[in-house]
DNA sequence: GTCTATAGCCAGATAGAC
DNA sequence: GTCTATCTGGCTATAGAC
């Protein structure tokens, strides 16, 4: 019982650490230009072990994928618990924590037109159960926000979260990022300004 | 002489037709997914004719960039002969032009992370020259646009830059798109509000 | 479950005849 | 310059020993 609960241990920590590889080399290569030997040789294992683990390349995605949703999810678990926070704030802290994440180099970028990857995707419903979630909390601050004025009311609410999912990949903030000449932390204010104020003056 | 010039131009239609291939299975697919074989196949000429015309994958897609800067000076130009524009007025215009030719999937895509891609155009001159044309007209319309107070003047010109080049390019407009909920129109519409304006209410 | 070794496949690029 | 046929390398995935 005990011998069995430890090597489940083992198990999870072997995995968490391939997802952790995983989620960088997606992250700083993409889904096309990652390879499973690469993966292998980063985590320090042999590629046929990887294989025991995941079934695919697809799969290894589709992990790490998962975990950054569920990091997600923790992140606005901690906003609903303040009931100070408006919509809006709630809205701009998560999508604040996804550009960080970003900068960080830890954020998997999948490319949308790849259809096996599409295909394993969409029959993972650990995948799409937590991109549900994440939806739908989202979904209702926009509501939310548009009902007490703070977010244009004449905008359809699948607009507002396509676009702040896009915010969270979007290329601006690397860009800045690689010039050098500013902090990780302004940059994402000045991201946060142009997605929620737009470029024009007030 | 009249035969070498019908030859050149001969030339030119067969080299445009694989440009014009190139550029939609470019937008269709993305660079990673298309493979050289489809495009001999919709050109309908065999791999190694491609070969003749183009030195590599990524020469086709470096002529595909090219094309698309030429087009979009093109447009640019037609705004610098009108005075009455102000200069958000040619921002916004020019944007708007982006995520037409986007929605109709004429937006050829490319990755940003792949070196080799990468290699190739930043040797290639044509390409060069015309993004930085396309990057100085813009910058000239953002300082502008600046100086009369219709774009914040706290933001740095270059991720005012950046973030439009960005949206030209962004996922939003195709997802909405394939919604099959509204128009073209009111889609760019809605991005340009969003982009220039904000998410927030006024 | 880990490894070495390799199968199988696909895509980019080329050889050589016409 | 166009074609058919082929080469070549790299990548996903697996076989089989331990």
């Amino acid at each position: 019982m005990a011998k069995i609960s430890f090597r489940e241990q083992v198990l999870r920590v072997r995995e968490d650490a391939i997802i952790t590889s995983v989620n960088r080399l997606l992250a700083e290569k993409g889904f096309d230009s990652m390879t499973v030997d690469e993966v292998a040789a980063d985590v320090g294992i042999a590629k046929a072990s990887l294989y025991k683990h995941f079934a695919s390349k697809e799969a290894l995605a589709a992990a790490a994928m998962v975990r950054v949703l569920a990091r997600t999810l923790e992140h606005m678990n901690t906003l609903t618990g303040r009931p100070e926070l408006t919509p809006v704030q709630c809205l701009r802290s998560v999508t604040g924590w996804a550009l960080q994440l970003q900068l960080a180099g830890e954020m998997p970028a999948l490319p949308s037109q790849n259809s096996t990857l599409r295909a394993t995707l969409v029959s993972d419903t650990a995948y799409l159960d937590r991109l549900n979630e994440v939806s739908e909390q989202m979904g209702a601050w926009i509501v939310a926000a548009q009902a007490d004025g703070s977010i244009d009311d004449t905008l359809p609410p699948e607009l507002v979260l396509y676009t702040l999912f896009a915010r969270a990949c979007d290329p601006v903030p690397g860009v800045m990022q690689a010039s050098g000449q500013h902090t990780d932390e302004r940059i994402i204010e000045w991201v946060l300004q142009t997605c929620f104020n737009g470029l024009r003056k007030f």
